[in-house]
This record gives C-alpha cells, structure tokens and sequence, in this order.
DNA sequence: CTTAAAGGATGATATTGATCATAGATTTTG
DNA sequence: CAAAATCTATGATCAATATCATCCTTTAAG
C-alpha cells in the first residue's frame, strides 16, 4: 500500500545531492518542498502505466524502480533501472507525450512526486535546471545507442556478462576478493534486461557459477571474477 | 570533395522551415546565417567520427546522412537517418561530449555547419528554441527505447518488414497500388537498420519479393502490400 | 500450517539466423 | 575498355537460443 509519509522538506533531503535538483535555488527548493507529495511505496507497485499520461515527475529518495516496456510477445523490456537521486518518467512529461514506459518498484521505495505545474514552472525559470536536464537527456540518448548497438551485435552471453558487471557498478558492495550485487532481480527481471527468455538467464548463470565467475549467496548475485566477465563481455578479449 | 557553395542565408532557407530552427526570431536567423557553412557533399563522405569532438551542428538542406555505431565485431548499427531538416550531432555537442556515433552521407547532400559558439549562444538566448530542443530529444529517447524492445524481442524478418515501412513513410513516393522508397540503400546498410548479416537481408528480400510484398526498381524497393509487411511485422496480425 | 503461486532448474527439441564459401552481376577506376 | 572492387545472390553448415515440458524449491496467502 502507498503511505503518505511526512514530507522531508526539500532542503533537506540527502537524495537530493545527487540528483539533478541540486543547485537549485532556495526560492526553488522551497516550491518543490511545498507542492511535492513523499510517499512510501512497496515491492510490486506501480508507478505508471504504458499509455497513461504524465501528471508529473517521480523523484527516488530511496529503492529501485524498473523502467520497461511491454513489447508485442507480452515480455518486459527493462529500459533501466533507477536509485536514490534518480528522475522517473520526466521524458514522457517534457515530451508531452503519454508514458512510453511502465515503473514499477522492485525494492521498497521512497519517492517523491513533483506535480507538473511546480516541475515545468522551476524549469522554465531556472536556465541552469533546463541545461542539465537537457545534458541528461543527451547523455541517456547516448546510453540507448549503445544498448541498441549491443542487442543487435553482441550475443547473449555477452550482454548477460556485460549486465552483471553494469549492476556490480550500480548496486555492488566490494568484498576481499568480489562484489556482491546488493539488489534481488529475479531470473526473469534479469532476462528483461538483457533482452532474452528466462531459461537462458537461468542456465548461463549456472554456467558463469559452474566457471567460477560468479557464486549466488541467497538471491543475491556476487561477481567473484570481474576480469573473467569483462573478457566474456567483450567480442576480442 | 566538399565543396562550399555561396551560403544561402537562414532566413531564406526552405528546409528551415521543417526543421527546430523554425520560429527563432531574425536576430538570431541572422547570427545563424553569418556564422554558418553551406557545404556540398558526396556519397560516401564523413561528417564526423565516433570518439572526434563536435565543434558544431550539421542541418541537413537535402540529402540523406546515416548515423552509426561500430560495434565490437565491425558491422555499422544505423541508429538514425537524417534528411532535410534534421539536425546532426547535437546531442554529443549538448551533452559536451565526445561523438558517440559516426555519420557519412548516404545521398549527396547539402549540409549548414553552424559553429558550436554560434549555436550554443542562440540556445541559451532563446529559451523556446532551448525548449524545442529538449522535446526533440525526449521523442527521440521513446524512439530508441521502441527499437531497443524491438530489437531483443521481434524476429528478423519483422523488424525488415517494419524497416521497410519505416522507410515508405520517410522516403516513400506513392504510387497508384504501391509506394516506391525512393532512397538507395545497400543490402548491408539495410541489415545495419535492421541489426543483421547482410545475407540474411537478402535472403528475406526475395522471400518478401517472392510473396509479392514488394519488388525491385533497379536499386530501389517498391512496397506492393502494405498490409502484408505490416502483419508480418507485428507479432500476433 | 496447508495450499497455492511464483521462482528456479534442467532436459529435449526445433528453429532462427550467423558464418563460410563461391559465383555472378554491376559499378567504379585506372 | 579492361581490371578491380563492390554488391547481390545462393547453398551448406553450425551454433546459439527460443520454446515446451516437467519437476523441485521457495515464498506468499488463506
């Protein structure tokens, strides 16, 4: 269930550091804090739906949210995941388009939701918002050349590799000698992200077990060997 | 080889009006003008390479310019084709980044260079312009993350089929039962669309011209059944 | 606490599509 | 105009991976 928790002003708020909303002014940060809503949201909830239209911008305090599309087979294309400091569905939103995506939690979450007004109105007013925004906006276009590069070219082995070592750089926590990925995806979430059926996540991720890349510790993935994932990864290694 | 002709200035330019620089005041259109080239260019030559720094924006008068990445294994990903209107390489530029992709031309070409100085000031002088912008790159972004989906989930022979109608909408001169796609494209740089082996491409072609889908005029595809390539390209039809 | 549902694992099988090889057709170049 | 280069075409083969089926394990729900 969605709990309305008390509102953590703006000012305040440690995600925020690391989200784009840093740098705001004080007139700014005060409006947000004012018109924003800091909600509670469990494993399995939905943020927004495919085809719905924006009523404003999510705003990840705290958890994970997947982003993905539903493609025409009925399986989920995991378009990303997004953490603390992350921006949800604000594209759908500038674009003035309906969601082109689906969010969900995957990890219980914390979240604020900006209005539209109060979002549209801070960025209009401060040019230096507009200006990362627009640089993010650039730099996730760039992002999806590479995926889209990577799903045409590279095989599955390859982008499976290539995807443990991308989660170990988001949500890894460094031992000795491995880094435990410290989020749970379940097999299937993880075919989402790569882009392939379910049985193949399973049964390459026993392979990379069974040679000692990597080892599961309850649901949780560790990399135990980042060199030997890197040269799966890559096409001449 | 290049060839600068006698710049055509921006408040005269037809292509201007298709394109973002649409509704920018004469002040700036005059700024533009002055600090822009106007170049010819032949098939086969380089506007830019992945990994170079952009020093500006290319607006595509006529022609057509493919914009690809090189994947590990060599083969060319076509992200996009630009034609009259369509702005090249300003996300790098935006995101102050390196090039993330190379672009060639495909069909001669007339191509305005405005310098990065020039076109970064109108951005930050014209917040609607800016605003323009930052829409263009949301829809491109729910661009990519259809071809992302598409490209893990669809077979072959449905994203050819949906290419080739991706491609009537954009270069299509329509007949009286038929459409032919009026630009020459190799097999290979159809299978750099499509994300395939280039024998696969043609293989699938004559399959299509086989079931009378299309036909060949010279170096051109003529689509003969529309529905017919637009059931096939969908999943359940 | 028992049952149902979801997730994980594994085998068998089929198919798609990549790769390699070769050859003809067309275009470009010296 | 001849030679080289590029493009198209087609066959043969093979590997990767999707699909289907079944079973076991774990988690969630009544």
């Amino acid at each position: 269930m969605t709990v309305k928790t008390k509102n953590v002003p703006c000012e305040l708020c440690l995600s925020r550091k690391f989200s784009m909303f840093a740098g705001l002014s004080d007139e700014h940060l005060c409006s947000l804090s004012d018109a924003k809503n800091f909600i509670s949201h469990k494993k399995g909830q939905i943020l927004y739906y495919e085809g719905t239209k924006p009523l404003g911008v999510f705003c990840v305090n705290s958890g994970v949210v997947k982003i993905f599309k539903t493609a025409s087979n009925g399986k989920e294309q995991i378009i990303r995941l997004a953490q603390k400091g992350d921006f949800v569905g604000y594209t759908s939103l500038i674009g003035e388009d309906v969601y082109s995506t689906t969010a969900t939690i995957v990890e219980d979450a914390q979240i604020c939701f900006v209005p539209k007004e109060t979002f549209l109105k801070v960025m209009s007013e401060d040019v230096e918002f507009h200006r990362r925004i627009t640089q993010a906006l650039c730099k996730d276009l760039g992002v999806m050349e590479v995926k889209l590069t990577d799903a045409t070219q590279k095989t599955i082995r390859e982008r499976l590799a290539m995807t443990l070592l991308k989660l170990g750089d988001s949500y890894g926590v460094d031992g000795a000698e491995s880094q435990r990925i410290n989020i749970v995806l379940t097999r299937e979430e993880i075919a989402g992200i790569v882009g392939t059926a379910t049985e193949t996540v399973i049964r390459l991720l026993s392979e990379f077990k069974k040679d000692e890349l990597i080892e599961f510790q309850g649901k949780k993935i560790v990399i135990l060997d980042k060199k030997g994932l890197a040269r799966l990864s890559d096409f001449y290694g």
